[in-house]
RNA sequence: GCGCCCGUAGCUCAGCGGAUAGAGCAGGGGACUUCUAAUCCCAAGGCCGCAGGUUCGAAUCCUGCCGGGCGCACCA
């Protein structure tokens, strides 16, 4: 149970008894006691009464007997509430027994489609689609986990006039040639190898705009071609996901292309609703409330003046189907900052449509840029964007670099494992540790870090309890009575009683590094414990109560990091 | 021109209506006969971009500036 939720509780009725109305107590962690609620100083006006006379009369009206050691007015009118030891290790008692570790099942299971990843046929993954990928996934980690049906919409980028250039490269090479190219994941090549005959030859290019015809026209030979390009690039896909640990297969691949067939249902559908309008040969939709740089209303071009169907068509069509036929009610899109108007005017399209009506709805799960120590955006040397792949090769390489000099007694491949863990695990930490609606800069000194607000750090936290449980041999016992005798198993205590909360907020907002910045308390909560408890040198009572801490903490940091899609080794 | 995001300690970041603004790193000082010192503890470090306003109270809300980034009709 969430102790800030179970104390709002009990304060709650007394306040609302005070005051004639509900009121939120607003209970947080407070540096003068365990928690501090502020709701008296805000009522005070409305009452008309000194803030400091409301929140005695509250306090006078709680019932806080068994949970509270010290509850009483300070300052202007603050409740300082202390939390009763005994209160403390009930508490802490119950949550061991609890798999779910105090956080509930949805109440209410929904459908929710996370859009992420999105990579391009043909095209290298880069930098751009980390963050994509790495958010997405912890979000659908997250929700997954809280009881929701949740849909991996991997809107892979499989169509488009670039096609045509693509397979008549494709077709120059000859298929066994291009498979072999496509297969060795040097995707880059073979775009660029397209695109600079493309650029350089007249007659190429001719033959790519035939191809598009082809494509689009449904010509059997031209798809079989298509079709190897796109199998190729999801099976070079998956190797990356593998290696980044994500929850992505192939089952979750959504290309743009399966919406074609939609295309154009879609658009009579916005012409029946009255919405569509031409404007320069153009079918657009004009939703209210959005101006272009002349001032004029920003349409939303769903099918083009030379009749083909672009981004935002495919867009309304993914929307029309996963709330129509997939059933959802939660569309999460985890797409760039830069794409946030065009996001708005699809949903608002979409809206006007019926399309996305409540309880449906659909947020855009912004992010901003990864840059490089320069402080601008992440560039190689030459200044393309950098390659995922190589990214994560160089964590990885680092990481067991790390691994072997810090502990020499790993063996070859649990060097291996650890530096995999440790690699990915910084990378994605350093993404989702900070808030994701800024740009961060990518740094690997203080990603691989092993202090420090880290996945290095988190993961040490829970490997040193792994060895304390090696060393004792035994599993803690679930029902051993817990004793907070000092003031670190204290804090540890407060802290592993914040899981729930965290993740509750966590599933609404998608802020992921508040889910981060929690784990880092708890780690550091328990690294202070560490120090000062001595744990398999307690005697009986204590070492039970001890080891319970121990193992509470190490589950809430496996699976609070398994939500980040952070790994745990037993050892580092 | 309009819109969005962002300006907090030397650096990287939390905090987004409440009590003296918090972490980590770097720099200073301590702690290994004791469960991994890949750690812990202590001290130091701030006109919260600037100026107004709202409020009993503003880093937090409003307005206007300044600075940085990104968008603004047929590219996905």
């Amino acid at each position: 149970m969430d102790l800030e939720k179970l104390l709002t509780d009990r304060l709650a009725p007394a306040f609302e008894k005070v005051a004639g109305l509900p009121v939120d107590p607003v209970v947080r962690r407070s540096q003068r006691a365990d928690f501090q609620s502020d709701a008296a100083l805000a009522l005070a006006r409305r009452l008309g009464r000194p803030p400091r006379s409301i929140a005695a009369e509250v306090l006078d009206r709680a019932e806080l007997g068994d949970l509270c050691a010290v509850a009483e007015v300070s300052g202007p009118g603050f409740l300082n509430l202390t939390v009763a030891d005994r209160a403390l290790g009930g508490l802490v008692a119950a949550l061991a027994t609890d798999p779910r570790l105090g956080v509930p099942v949805a109440a209410e299971p929904e459908t929710v489609v996370v859009d992420y990843s999105g990579p391009n046929v043909a095209k290298e993954m880069h930098v751009g689609h980390l963050r994509s990928t790495v958010i997405g996934d912890a979000a659908a980690r997250l929700l997954e986990w809280l009881g929701h049906r949740v849909v991996r919409a991997n809107h892979l980028g499989d169509w488009g006039t670039p096609f045509g250039m693509l397979i008549e490269h494709l077709a120059d090479l000859g298929e066994a040639e291009a498979a072999q190219e496509l297969s060795m994941g040097d995707l880059d090549a073979f775009y660029k190898a397209a695109r600079a005959k493309f650029d350089a030859d007249e007659a190429f290019r001719e033959r790519s705009r035939q191809r598009v015809v082809a494509l689009q026209g449904g010509d059997e030979a031209t798809l079989r071609l298509w079709r190897l390009l796109v199998e190729q690039s999801e099976r070079y896909f998956l190797a990356v996901y593998e290696l980044l640990d994500v929850t992505l297969t192939a089952r979750d691949f959504q290309g743009e292309s399966s919406y074609n067939d939609l295309l154009a249902p879609v658009v009579a559908d916005l012409d029946r609703a009255g919405l569509l309008r031409e404007s320069d040969g153009a079918a657009c939709v004009f939703p209210p409330g959005f101006a272009g740089r002349d001032g004029e209303p920003l349409p939303l071009i769903v099918r083009k003046s030379d009749g083909g169907y672009g981004y935002p068509a495919t867009d309304l069509a993914a929307i029309r189907h996963r709330t129509g036929s997939v059933g959802a009610t939660r569309l999460l899109y985890v797409v760039g900052l830069p794409q946030r108007r065009h996001f708005e005017l699809v949903y608002a399209a979409a809206a006007q449509a019926g399309w996305l009506v409540p309880p449906a709805r659909a947020e855009h799960v912004g992010f901003g840029s990864i840059l490089g120590s320069d402080g601008r955006m992440l560039r190689s040397r030459s200044g393309e964007s950098v390659k995922l792949v190589a990214l994560l090769e160089e964590a990885v390489a680092r990481a067991t670099w790390l691994a072997r000099e810090r502990n020499p007694d790993l063996g070859e491949a649990e060097a291996a494992e650890v530096g995999r863990a440790v690699g990915i695990g910084a990378i994605k930490y350093a993404d989702l540790s900070s808030d994701r609606h800024k740009d961060y800069v990518l740094d690997w000194e203080r990603m691989l870090a092993l202090d420090g607000n880290t996945a290095p750090y988190l993961q040490y936290a829970y490997s040193r309890i792994r060895s304390i449980f090696r060393r004792a041999g035994t599993a803690a016992r679930p029902d051993a009575a817990i004793s907070l005798v000092e003031p670190a198993e204290r804090a540890l205590a407060i802290e592993l009683l914040g899981f729930s909360g965290v993740v509750a907020e966590v599933a609404r907002s998608l802020d992921f590094h508040q889910l981060a910045a929690y784990l880092y308390r708890l780690a550091a909560a328990f690294s202070a414990f560490y120090e000062r408890c001595p744990v398999l040198r307690a005697g009986g009572e204590l070492r039970e109560s001890r080891l319970l801490l121990c193992d509470l903490t190490a589950r809430v940091l496996r699976q609070g990091l398994y939500l980040l899609g952070i790994r745990t080794p037993e050892r580092l």
